[in-house]
DNA sequence: CTATTAGTTTAGACTGTTCTAAATCGGGGT
DNA sequence: ACCCCGATTTAGAACAGTCTAAACTAATAG
């Protein structure tokens, strides 16, 4: 078996490696778990043994199939935790991150089944990730784009949140920004403030931060996906 | 803070100690366990340095007060999940210790005040061991005495019984004897096997083993403080 | 009072993970 | 084509935890 440092490097790589695609460089992998770069070559070096990863020298990093189903199995804990605790122990939006961080390497397989029963097998996490099937099927391309990057008379669907900015989360909390909520881009200020009209109520404005922090699907394209039948995330 | 290996070997020292007194023997340890008796030696060393336990060189070793903290820490989380998974997660008896084991050096405060609620503060965890409380005051003596010592004719309430042996739990779930379950003690043969009548109602056999690791009190102690408006457990 | 020996500690080695400091690589600008 | 500089790897050390083998201690049997 992989050791739990193992798994959260296999993750971090996974993260990167979804968003900016591979190789992923020996500095965004230190960057995202707090090690030196030394560390990381060398942490790349056994993960390379163990048949996890393949590794270009100065070139960069690549999840092998397997690595990709450890990544996701442990992405698959993550959020499921993430949901049971948001539901069944009133844990708060910008809480669970953190415990979940430390319970996704120690539950068995027979916790993540009652876990997932409990819930009734949730498709999304509460910041809107979707969450990997128990099968570990790779999860399919993100069709979002930042709220930062829309433009004024948009009118979008949240689809998810970053969930690594607790002050961010608490903010948006407040906003009643939600996945799931429709907004209205109303006004975007000089340096990445975006107000909104938040569920055609109130009207919001964001810090550049938070906006980042954001990723929407366009309304009129969620609403015909509905017309098919399709699900959005609630 | 203490690492989780650090804490195991509290745990063990603050069972063996509670069972016979300090001081506790850095074999006992060994055997509890699983390491070599030099290992255990080399982490004695650390804890001392940590100022959680004292040991006098080829005497034995003994928790400090802080030790007995942390080791009353590392119960009350173990306990609480154990009668967290039974009760929410639909775990039987059996399983709850593994997962308890692997998951008590992990949760957060946050977690065990959330589950403590969920539970409604219980006294007693699935198996009848005393849960610690929140402010981690020692518990009290142990006044049980385990059914293998029994005479023909006691009747006796099950108190609790050994966690440890998964094969011992099933058989007992199996024959309906749980902790508050009456019993009244029929036959007594060679080789420690133990006849009882379970709630004055089915006749039982209990193999030695079975006995030895079931504790009960006496049912006429027991009434009367009842009577008194104490707590027996459920 | 000494010899035996079970239990304990020490010595030394090994694995896993991380670090700092130093050497090396390679792509972009001249 | 060459140089440079930031990114990367290597070298070497450290720490935690564990082991085996060897030395030691203390309690007991004779
Ligand atoms: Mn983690
Ligand atoms: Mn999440
Ligand atoms: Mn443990
Ligand atoms: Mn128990």
């Amino acid at each position: 078996m992989l050791s739990d440092v193992m798994e959260d490097y296999l993750k971090a790589i996974y993260r990167i490696q979804a968003r900016s695609g591979p190789p992923v460089s020996t500095s965004a992998i230190a960057d995202a778990i707090d090690k030196t770069p030394a560390s990381v070559t060398s942490m790349l070096g056994t993960l390379e043994d163990r048949g996890v990863v393949v590794h270009q020298k100065y070139k960069g990093v690549e999840l092998t199939t397997d690595g990709e189903r450890v990544a996701l199995e442990v992405v698959r804990h993550h959020r499921l935790l993430e949901a049971y605790l948001a539901e069944h122990l009133d844990y708060s939006w910008s809480e669970v991150h953190d415990e979940a961080d430390a319970l996704e390497h120690h539950i068995s397989e027979e916790f993540e089944r009652r876990v997932a029963a409990a819930l009734d097998d949730p498709a999304v996490d509460p910041h809107g990730d979707p969450i990997p099937s128990a099968d570990l099927a790779p999860l399919d391309g993100d069709d979002t784009t930042p709220l930062s990057a829309c433009e004024v008379d948009d009118r979008v669907l949240v689809t998810r949140v970053n969930d690594r900015d607790r002050e961010d989360l608490e903010y948006l909390e407040a906003a009643g920004v939600t996945p799931g909520t429709a907004l209205k881009i109303v006004g975007v200020a000089p340096f990445g403030m975006v107000t909104v009209r938040v569920d055609g109520d109130t009207e919001q404005s964001l810090p550049e931060s938070v906006a980042e922090s954001i990723r929407v699907c366009d309304a009129v394209d969620a609403a015909v996906a509905d017309e098919r039948g399709e699900v959005t995330d609630a």
